[in-house]
DNA sequence: CGTTGACTACCTACGGGTAGGTAGATAGCC
DNA sequence: GGCTATCTACCTACCCGTAGGTAGTCAACG
């Protein structure tokens, strides 16, 4: 039957502990025992839940991909057009990314290091989305209702805005007092990319 | 003596070598193997000449930041102030990380991985370049040159907007169609920054 | 009702590979 | 002779994955 939903079954243990030790260290700075470890089990139990060491990492990126999926579904709904939509798109990749530190530090390893799913694999799951935000801004542009930018490095810009944000969350810790994933700091973040991004985009 | 500026001496070699394979695969996931094979020596040979990985690594590092030191003196030369100054930083840093793309790619890993250069170590260095930025932004906003913004996380979305772009674009290329490194990229890139950063900035 | 057989989840032990680091010998050069 | 740079051979430690064994559960069947 389905395994799922009961309360936290080893293999569902498994992949929470996988999914901080993945983002922490990267699949090859990973070792399963490390990850069995943290559940209590040994190495070759592990094994019995995950054919390999692989298909464990795939296991956990699809289940960050489908929360994923679901925010972009969730984006149709609320303003159409403009900056409003363009803010409330900020708005939600921040939240989600807040909400999903783990799986921005995966993103960075990946492209670092390329890991078994490969860049162009990633790319593949990433292209349409990106397509779609430039697609977006380039109308939005078209029609006046945005300063015009070059689209694709905008979009680009914004990710990285906000993604090395939380990638880099450590090294910023250093650099400023508080720490930068505190709410106080999250506030004044979030409230600093969309302030700046109004001011290059709104006509 | 000073065993430097003779031909290319092995150490030399093995800096060069070392940096490239930690720029691609990070501390832990580079070999020292690896790194004396691209010199065409055995690794017991590699240890002759640095007694341990960690310090061959620090030694990668120190070469790199003798560069970024340069570049910041370098800064002090030009405008003096608002826009122009902002812009001819946002360019010398732009060139540098272009030149210097192996340390954008070490700077990503040890803030992912936190290598032996702990973060903290590294934070030192880029502290006192992270507080004098933040001066010169907040100085020129008191004095009406630049609009207001939240400094340090403008700082922030500066270095992130540059860093990011270089080290992703393993990820990048995937996503367009053109090498996001050629120069043709390259040029749109840097013009893009520097537009949007003006629009955002630029009372 | 009791026994058998399949299945699940875990274990210890091992094999094959690779990592960093060390010891000691060798060859060339000042 | 002494110093430098390199080598081969070795060590320990760790990795992933597999083999084989052991409890416990559960359903089917005589």
């Amino acid at each position: 039957m389905d395994a799922v939903a009961r309360f936290p079954g080893t293999r569902e243990q498994l992949l929470v502990a996988a999914r901080e030790r993945f983002a922490a260290h990267g699949f090859a700075g990973t070792s399963l025992s490390d990850i069995a470890h943290d559940v209590g089990i040994r190495r070759p139990s592990l094994l019995h839940h995950f054919p390999s060491k692989e298909a464990l990492y795939r296991a956990v990126l699809l289940d960050e991909f489908t929360d994923w999926i679901s925010l972009v579904d969730q984006a149709k709904r609320g303003p159409r057009e403009g900056w409003p939509r363009a803010e409330a798109i900020l708005l939600a990749t921040f939240t989600f990314f807040e909400e999903h530190s783990a799986l921005v530090r995966i993103f960075r390893w990946e492209a670092l290091e390329g890991g078994p799913i490969l860049r162009e694999e990633l790319a593949q799951v990433l292209h349409p989305l990106f397509e779609r935000a430039v697609a977006f801004l380039e109308r939005e542009m078209d029609a006046g209702r945005l300063q015009r930018h070059d689209a694709r490095n905008l979009v680009l810009t914004g990710y990285g805005a906000i993604l090395s944000y939380f990638s880099d969350a450590p090294l910023i810790t250093a650099l400023v007092e508080e720490d930068p994933l505190g709410p106080a700091e999250l506030r004044r973040r979030r409230r600093h990319v969309i302030d700046f991004f109004r001011e290059a985009l709104v006509p």
